[in-house]
DNA sequence: CGCGATTTGTGCACGCCTTCACAAGCGCCT
DNA sequence: AGGCGCTTGTGAAGGCGTGCACAAATCGCG
């Protein structure tokens, strides 16, 4: 693509822009502003206003211009903000402006979906290489790649320069894992097993674990079970606890 | 104020329904409390000092106390916490002392890693559905499911009691089987679709998006590679983001 | 029976994040 | 040119979450 301009700066040159520190919670939207950007910019939008990503990207407005203004100034009082020079920045910002280097380790059920997963390469990755341990599994070809054993990790690191690891294996394995991964120079890790990684200082992983996500559902299916008298949809609702438990407590209104 | 009393035996299923409203954040780190404490119990531990199981849990203990303090009063001083009887109370705020039904929808590449899944079986679902709009998947077997067409969805919501339901559908279909599933009554969507989703008030939506995890990576490799780059830019204007580089790190480690 | 070691539960202070509200800035129209 | 409407950027306030530090409680032992 195109050379990482920078907005703003004239005739920098190659050099390495300073990076402004922003807030955690800010740097966990910006991909979420930078996909609707992408689809406003494909459905011809040129400019937008706050309130129209704010409400593409499923946030409040004030906080999106908040975010925003952590990245400078580029949006324009009384027009809105420019939507390919947003995007541009917002991929700077990210570090998107090269094409990053993903080794993945573990074929089973799960690394198979990710390895085959395009939402990668059209955001900005690239899965670069496939391990696992499990000599069965070692040179079958998924999506292009043919699988490598997890020895070669060191050697494939290198050439193909990889950038960030992501983990799929069972948990009793993910911290072996992850520890050649460290061990090669990766210095961020993205964590599918369920399981707690210690890692070294200036080591980054960021952990999605399924079933909790659908546990923390189930606790707000559970409350607001517990603040209806009854569910209509007549079905065997009290097909659980043995014990006789009626679940009929319920005294407290949503406060907010 | 919390007016948790517990009398009697909180022994498992005899527990009283008075649901606490916790924050947010600490219902977000019981599963993982959850997941080491079955770990501990596996492994022989009868009871666990809370820095014990906050180390397994990769959290601070102070926080874990004061996490497990919302639950009620469940430790006892000098001692720690009764790993079985932790479990029975975790689980039953999470609500899963009844194993929910949950509707998994689009079997693509992602479907069909989650279905085959059995992190989920292991933690308190199951997988009572599989569907799909493309006729050509349709009838296939997966995991012992035979996936169905998306019209079926009413039907075997009733007759499965479905509460839960999955979208794991390309994004521009997303919405539409969102619609499809609130107007069955699912009140939690797990959406891996990447976009926004827009439901009535009282449906939970949680997302989870594989892309952005890996951009907010990406963001803290930039600005790792930014610092080691060049120590110090030359002087010149490079106003475009002020505030210059305030190297104000450390957090590592980031958890959600 | 009392004492010390140990660990929970929590009051408190601090910092981050969110939200409101509004001044400043920009373009357009007259 | 001037005024008007619209939108950004931000100061300030409030809320939430985190972590410290310690009192309260419990067990084991002499």
């Amino acid at each position: 693509m195109s050379q990482h301009r920078h907005p703003g700066a004239p005739g920098r040159a190659g050099a390495v822009p300073a990076l402004p520190d922003l807030p955690e919670a800010t740097v966990a939207r910006l991909p979420e502003y930078l996909r609707a950007l992408h689809n406003l910019a494909e459905s011809g939008h040129e400019t937008v206003s706050s309130e129209g990503l704010a409400s593409a990207a499923g946030v409040n407005s004030a906080k999106l211009r908040k975010d925003l203004s952590h990245l400078g100034s580029y949006g324009t009082r009384g027009v809105g903000y420019d939507v390919a020079l947003l995007v541009d920045q917002i991929e700077f910002v990210l570090g998107l402006t090269q094409r990053r280097a993903v080794a993945l380790v573990g074929v089973g059920n799960l690394g198979h979906a990710l390895a085959g997963y395009d939402g990668f390469a059209s955001r900005g990755f690239r899965i670069a290489a496939l391990f696992d341990a499990d000599p069965e599994r070692v040179g079958e070809e998924i999506s292009g790649l043919v699988v490598q054993h997890i020895d070669e990790l060191p050697r494939v690191a290198v050439e193909e320069s990889i950038a960030i690891g992501v983990i799929a294996t069972p948990a009793p394995a993910a911290q072996a894992v992850a520890d050649q991964l460290v061990a090669v120079g990766v210095t961020s890790i993205l964590n599918f097993a369920p399981c707690v990684l210690s890692v070294p200082e200036g080591v980054d992983v960021r952990k999605v674990d399924l079933a909790i996500e659908l546990q923390i559902l189930s606790f707000h299916e559970h409350r607001k079970a517990s603040l209806t008298a009854l569910p209509a949809t007549g079905g065997s609702a009290l097909t659980a606890l043995p014990g006789g438990l009626a679940v009929t407590d319920s005294q407290e209104a949503i406060g907010t």
